[in-house]
DNA sequence: TTATATAAGACAAAAAATATCCGATATGTC
DNA sequence: GACATATCGGATATTTTTTGTCTTATATAA
């Protein structure tokens, strides 16, 4: 019962993105460093956030991603139900016919509480909320610096 | 992100127990029988809640499975985390060292709030507060005088 | 035209979940 | 005590999911 790699990528991706500024085109390569993320596994995510136009994907030389939605209407349970899909808990929730108990067994009320408290969790935390705390991941504009550090 | 089947088997299990009547000796064959669970698989499950002291093993013929905790102190949470361990949600809660942000982070701090708040969520259920509502499995009763009119 | 970077799907490896089997052990019954 | 029954506990097998990589094709900048 955890949040799988993948989920945790995208949301670092999507992050690194947000701290680029939105609109802001960041190659493949920066958003792995950037996010500690395996870079084809990376484009994996990445397409799936492009097909839900979360972000865009710029292809051919200089390519890569930028963020099509502004920060403060981005959610984290966006990000993670795109990768993960919609968040269920336990599976009488998702296929009620797979238990051969009533639809409205008790049981079943709790996991659905539980869902409903957890998916509204994730939907009040914004990326720009995210944001303002810096200690999520290394920025990008601090790679920036410490390559122009480096080759200067 | 949800429970796994063993799980759902373990809640099922307690639940036919409890409802049989805690410290009843119930027959492996009937609690797999009433919880539709697959019965080897539930000799593993019960040997994990025998171990947490929830139920104990009577082993011979006529053996079987008795709840050892009155149903109104033991809780969803109690049997789920024999079974699965700690819930966690997400890795950096469970293991900081495998991000290499810092431990306050923004999106970790969400993840533990969402974690406190499910274990807080499973904590108040009650396998009394459970056994209230019938629809959740097939009772053992039911089963007997099913096997009984089967019979005569 | 060439070099670079991603697309998209196939493929591979690893991990986790689910399920089954078997020799050993315990218990009730004859 | 011998035997039948039922679980123990570990080993093993199967399946599914997750994670990661590779390859050919395609798009773009210079």
């Amino acid at each position: 019962m955890r949040l799988t790699r993948a989920g945790e990528y995208a949301v670092r991706c999507v992050l690194c993105l947000a701290k680029k500024g939105q609109g802001e085109l960041v190659s493949r390569q920066d958003v792995a460093a950037c996010g500690d993320i395996p870079s084809h596994f990376l484009a994996k995510i990445a397409q799936q956030l492009s097909r839900a136009t979360i972000i865009e994907i710029q292809q051919g030389a200089k390519g890569g991603y930028r963020l099509l939605v502004p920060p403060e209407k981005l959610t984290l349970l966006d990000v993670i139900e795109t990768i993960i899909g919609e968040i269920f808990l336990n599976d009488c929730v998702l296929r009620p016919e797979s238990c051969n108990a009533s639809s409205n067994c008790a049981v079943n009320s709790v996991w659905i509480k539980a869902r409903t408290q957890l998916r509204d969790t994730l939907r009040e935390v914004t990326f720009a909320k995210l944001m303002e705390d810096d200690s999520c991941c290394i920025m990008p504009g601090e790679i920036s610096s410490m390559e122009i550090k480096a080759a200067s």
